[in-house]
DNA sequence: GATGAATGAGGCTTCATTCAT
DNA sequence: GATGAATGAAGCCTCATTCAT
């Protein structure tokens, strides 16, 4: 289940702790760069520059400048797996784990905005083969989100939709974030944003069992909050 | 309301007809280009060649290459800017015009597929000033389907959420049949995937009366649609 | 004793009158241009717009770009040639002459400063046989300061120097004037540069008798200058 | 005192010892060329070819082409520096250091012709920061010959005329041997030219005292010379 | 393993010149 | 005669990649 990343990118250099390192420092510095200023107006020079190598460096670890493009897509791609799972441990109700996964979606992309819009716009620079193994872990972490919508409709909370589908609404209300940021950032933070985003896309999946459920919820939290701030005081 | 496109892209050809000719032609051939191989994989003579005029010429008529990826958004979104209103046009029930509106969006986004993913990905190629230009465009796009959403509201159809915000879950319904085509057309047609995509955001929107008015209008497309079948036996 | 200008240079129209209408409408832009922006940075485009005309009517008046510049050349060159002659025209003391066409020179030289810096810096970008048509106009300008120097020393008042050579430090101070203006501006204005300069130099021709004769001129026009202001009160 | 040549030209290069060997490599080349064919006619192609390396490497040791030019002329300039402090070295007579610096100023110009045309005709090609280094550098150079002549005005050998004036006649007497050598060299070799010019120019110059001290070395240096041509025998 | 200087192919852009109108 | 749109050759410069140290 766990996708070994860039399982095929080979490297020059044997000593596996090294490349994971030396890794590690090249795609860091790729992702930051290529964020910001695009993958094409970003040189290997400037990424050795900022990883603190030199450029041959790099080429020992990779094989040309796409395979860093791909890491660095990869990289971006696991934080998602990565956050998903951490985010719904320990979480048994189906809502509440959905819930707890949009939100730690949406919360991962925030974190990484710039390498999420990365990801979207540089998909298409990498060459077929390379893009399989994005298109893989993208329906890895649609996977996730899919699994928590069987288990609400498995549990009656949830309409009977096409979970493949309904996933992607939700993902879009994490990657819209990302995407759209120079406006939304206009109309609301991200607290809001997340808030009545899910809000309005949970209303057209819960069932009137799941809509009571999903009530409770609310209150129960508004509960825990009026008590937070009480303390607090 | 109406944006002339790339208003403030300069020519040194003096004849506005021919400019308006001569850049349709280099349009056309870019946007074929850099849709399908990506702006920087493009070069100009790859356009020149396909428009069938030589590389100098295009330099009369845009001031550097970044230009013609500027023109070639902008006429991707100019697109949407028609159908959406000409979609509209002539309906007068709020529900109708939104759902017109959005599968009127859907529509062209599916016509110009390759194209709508280039405006995603290249709007980050081009300087501040001229991503100005493609986010004006885009806030225009969106005030179309906002409009609508208001009008709904305000007709109480729909529930009272920020228009604003709800345009971004419609619109990335269109988008993402462009952007995760590689993956939903696996899981749906075209046809399917709006109108169940639809159905599903439409109803996180409606009101209770709202609600009634859309089974109507469910159950007279029906019966228009069984008509319509019978008559072509 | 006139050079026919650019002799040589080929036209398509045959139209006498007009040519030298037009090439003088041309030739009056490029030299402005070519002075000030140098002539590998002055487009052909250029030199069309500034004369007010199109870019292929050039081509109807002369062969090629050099041949723009050869004709730019030679009439700086021929403003030498004709100021000269007309300031020294009545005059028939010897020294009297050499100053008057000396003065002369400067005087044209600082009036198209730019243009004969252009001059200098141009000639090696022409081909050689055009090359030539500048030298030949050189030589012909020299010779008439040249003439003047023979005459002194036929007079006596000059030393029995090497008319040609001597004619160089004469040149060379009317041209360093243009070349070394942003220098020599900070030092001392054009009166005096001239005064100075000239006094300077034909002290190194002077024999002695020429001297007695010069200080009798300077004596000469120190009285009439001296009358004049007096009457300008 | 002594200028850094090009002290504010950058390179990608690190290494202090390469970068100033890579470019004497480079600027050989291309004073070379520029000197022949001119700046605009050469290219990098050309110097790259020329200088034995590829035309990417000499980025990595100017930034365009124009520093190219910056550094080659400033080579040129340099040389005069370096010559004239090298002549009057040793030498306490005025008039004899003054002479030995016309001389070496002759001699440096005539030794790299082509170059000093280069450095006149190419100035204007530069930007105005560049152009305000090689003036910088001209004026340091002709601050040595000034020296010389107020050392000689003091010891009232030289007249009282203005020493930055006066070092242009001589300047003059240098450059336009290379300026106007397709003339000169047809009315005399390197060694008259110098000789009679200086000695013109020097007429201009000379006090009594200093005209009776330039007989006595004139007479020396003659009785030298007949020494030596007796030995030679 | 690491460095960084060196390479050279290739792209954008300019502009002299032509030619159909 | 005049126009100005069109051409296309050519140059500057960048940068991924290599390789000697």
């Amino acid at each position: 289940m766990l996708a070994k990343p860039a399982f095929e990118v080979q490297s020059l250099v044997t000593d596996a702790e090294l490349v994971k390192k030396r890794r590690a420092q090249i795609i860091a510095a790729a992702v930051d760069l290529f964020a910001h200023q695009g993958y094409y107006k970003t040189t290997i020079q400037d990424v050795a520059k900022k990883a603190g190598v030199s450029a041959g460096l790099i080429y020992q670890y990779v094989r040309d400048k796409e395979d860093v493009l791909l890491l660095s897509v990869l990289d971006v791609l696991d934080s998602y797996k990565q956050e998903i799972p951490a985010a719904t441990q320990g979480l048994t109700d189906p809502l509440d784990r959905f819930k707890a996964a949009i939100y730690a979606y949406c919360r991962v992309v925030d974190q990484r905005r710039e390498a999420t819009v990365l990801a979207y716009r540089s998909t298409k620079s990498l060459s077929p083969e390379r893009r399989q193994l994005i298109m893989a872990s993208e329906i890895e972490t649609n996977a996730l989100i899919a699994q928590c919508l069987k288990d609400g409709i498995k549990a009656g909370l949830f309409r009977d939709v096409d979970p493949d589908l309904a996933t992607y609404h939700f993902v879009g209300l994490a990657h819209s974030w990302a995407l759209k940021h120079w406006r939304i950032k206009q109309i609301a933070g991200f607290e809001r944003y997340v808030e009545e985003g899910f809000d309005f896309l949970v209303h057209a999946l819960l069932t009137d069992k799941g809509w009571q459920h999903y009530k409770k919820l609310q209150a129960e939290k508004a509960g825990k909050e009026r008590k937070k701030s009480s303390k607090a005081r």
